[in-house]
DNA sequence: CATGAATGAGAGTTCATTCAT
DNA sequence: TATGAATGAACTCTCATTCAT
């Protein structure tokens, strides 16, 4: 799953092959057909696995609704950039392939899932008054685009993270979708 | 080219054939390679040919530097919305090949000079105090993702695009740049 | 038939494209089957014309049997070291493609008749007891094979041709064949 | 290795496809390739084997210094010959490969190497005055050309292969570049 | 008569998948 | 259970040949 994730991530689905992969995990390509049906399989199995963890990590100590929207908007903004810190392939794997042809109904659901906890928010943010009453699909769109684009260009190290940036960044995307 | 756009565009580099793009423009598989010495130089073409147009349409009647930011930014969003709506493939497949790892240099410059179109606007407004003074990558990681993914998400129809909608996208998007 | 000659001698048959051909000799590709049916008709005819005109070398000035065997030994020496310096592609040409699957019966028949006259003369030579008594396929194969080699490896210059060489080299040839 | 010498052998390099030698063989085309690289990889790798196994055959038993060198010549013959018979498709295969586009440094020493033999032969010959006082490249050439030919024409069977008939043939080189 | 763009069959090569070990 | 050699379908690309101009 490691070794999958890495190439995946990397190179795409299709760039990746199968005896590359077993490469990389130092097994037997066949061992790989052991334990997933196909590479369509590894890739859903993968991909599921990285959404619910990327699910729970924003679930964690989740604040509870006597928190102010904006403390809320904290745990998600930090809680991202966690992950993106200590699972940046797998954010950049989540990224690439969530809306890819293979992706069976499961991996699908599972994605909804995800963007249903960012949906939740979304939505008591605009029954308050603090959030924009705009589509909440539009407003996951400009948050998520721009926390994902945010999280690659510091990954690829062409700006530097700091508490500073981070917490000036997560001002911006509040700042995006909050009432004026 | 409109062929490959579109399986490129909506099937990603890898799992497009050249008999496919062919049968789709209705020529033979070899006419293609009259035309483009092999696969990559054709994405390139391609790449190139998309993004020339996307920075034109960036460009064009774009204000001068004494109309004010917002009514810089307006421009921006207005033209992207126009490119989003005119050419949306192109735009899917420029955001998805942007960081291919056949792109060759001059692909990568001419995204380059997109990105600097941007990057030339966040830096006269950081200037003038009316854009957070935060690191330019930030903040064209933001605007660009959030533009990006809110036209994906208006392409496939799960909001309808309506004058107003468009309008207060805009102002969200500029929210998360502007000054507060 | 010159750029056809020149690119199947240098190249071999399967090698040489038929537009490669039409490019060298500044015609289109279209035009050179308006003269020959296919690639196959083509070579064929360049073979026949390549071995007429070795042929007809060979024959010029041939003295009469009222010469010295080893007089017509030194004619058939002579003009076949003519032809191979005048028509160097013409002689790598015949010899790389003398045995070749796509050459007709016309072809090899006509290849039979150039070696039919080295025959002529080897049987007359045995017939005087001046030439060993051996098949005479066999002699052929000896003094034609040797004279091929000895010709290419003039032309690709590891040994320079000077008079006094190639009567040397004419003495050795004829030591192998006659009877000592 | 042995479909791929007896189908280069026959029809030459750039009319034999792979699959057609994957046939041959009774193995998947998609095998050939766990062997070799390419195409090119694979006859190189013949090409090398069929010459080592050439000069091998020639350098067994081979006489040392106190044999006359006309023991030493009835050795190189004797050898040849039996390569000839036991190795007729390597035989083929090497002459008509030996100055071939595709052929690699390794492959081109190699082949360079086995001329060495007869070279080293040719001119101990001249230091003892026994061989003709030539350029030892147009030496080879006479004799290595002769050999070629004559082997290709008992192997076509227009000629029997005698004892008596391989004795008078020797006799015939030997004679083309002793001294006399 | 000359052309060269267009073609598609077939080449070399890759790789998801299988299965004997 | 783990393997990796073997496979052949499918890929990218070439080129002999055609035919509208």
């Amino acid at each position: 799953m490691k070794a999958a994730l890495s190439l995946f991530a990397e190179r795409g689905y299709d760039a990746t092959t199968v005896p590359t992969i077993a490469d990389k995990a130092q097994v037997g390509a066949g061992t790989i057909y052991r334990y997933f049906e196909n590479k369509e399989v590894l890739v859903n199995s993968l991909f599921q696995e990285c959404v619910r963890l990327l699910s729970a990590t924003l679930l964690t100590n989740m604040p509870n609704n006597d928190r102010t929207m904006r403390e809320q908007f904290h745990h998600i903004f930090v809680q991202m950039s966690q992950f993106a810190n200590h699972h940046d392939k797998a954010l950049a794997f989540i990224d690439s392939h969530s809306s890819a042809r293979y992706l069976d109904e499961s991996s699908v659901t599972m994605f909804q899932d995800f963007l249903d906890i960012l949906r939740d928010f979304i939505e008591r943010g605009k029954q308050q008054q603090i959030i924009c009453p705009m589509p909440s699909d539009v407003l996951i769109a400009i948050v998520y685009g721009a926390l994902i684009k945010l999280f690659k260009v510091i990954k690829t190290g062409v700006v530097e993270e700091t508490p500073d940036l981070l917490l000036a960044a997560e001002e911006c995307c509040w700042n995006a979708v909050r009432v004026h």
